[in-house]
DNA sequence: ATAACCGTATTATTGGTATAGTACAGTTGT
DNA sequence: ACAACTGTACTATACCAATAATACGGTTAT
């Protein structure tokens, strides 16, 4: 049963949107994988605190995006292979470091200040 | 007068935030500086294609925040002084590291691997 | 079988973003 | 002074995210 013990919806995005990167990128980590059992739409909203149709908002762009697999009257499993891992690995490794190096040379850094920066907080936060 | 001619609202966040961090960024470049002059609501809006009141929207909330001076019938202003410039270099970059290094970690990737790719991507768009 | 789950679907309401149109009063340049 | 611009305000509409309540039929464990 995959968990989501760390995961907390914040705002400024999307609800249904933030599980769907969550378990996405659960997935490139290896910590989700094929088969592994998803909670249901019922329990998961209760756990999060948030509104059954959002949980299931999330899981329907999920299955329309072919990374789990629903069927009624029974829990949603991931539906993972290499050839989906790789392309998802690359794509959201390429969206998020683009998107900070973007907002980074806005704001007027160097190469070597945005990779001291990152160096400095990925110390601080182990 | 300020310049928008590299700013191109996307989707995926509200437009009017948009306009507000790419301001905010620029001051923090030291590309805006103290008493220049914003482009008019009108202006700026037509210039974009996108309607006045979503960039009142944002020049209402710089406002707010006390980065820009407003009076009716003339232009807005900057007003930005070191501590207010110091305070949101730390808040804009803090919040862009942060976001960033926590999506990387749960891809499951190392502090080497996390810079190695930034580090490679940064050269790639130079 | 049957109770307790499950996925799925529908309708309604609320709040925020973005659009559109209009209006009024203050400033600026000529 | 006067025309052209400015900021500001207001109403209305449309769409999406999120919530709420309900319903139906399939699966699962006992």
């Amino acid at each position: 049963m995959i968990s989501f013990d760390d995961f907390r919806p914040v705002d400024g995005k999307p609800i249904y949107l933030q599980i769907l990167e969550y378990i996405k990128r659960g997935a490139v980590a290896g910590i989700i994988r094929d088969g592994d059992e998803l909670p249901s739409r019922r329990v998961l909203s209760a756990l999060l605190g948030i509104n059954p149709n959002t949980v299931q908002k999330a899981f329907k762009t999920l299955e329309d995006e072919n990374l789990i697999t629903s069927r009624a009257g029974a829990k949603s499993f991931m539906t993972l292979d290499g050839e989906k891992l790789r392309h998802l690995r690359a794509e959201l490794l390429e969206d998020t470091v683009s998107e900070m190096a973007r907002k980074l040379r806005e704001m007027g850094l160097s190469k070597e200040e945005a990779l001291h920066l990152l160096s400095e907080h990925w110390e601080k936060e182990e």
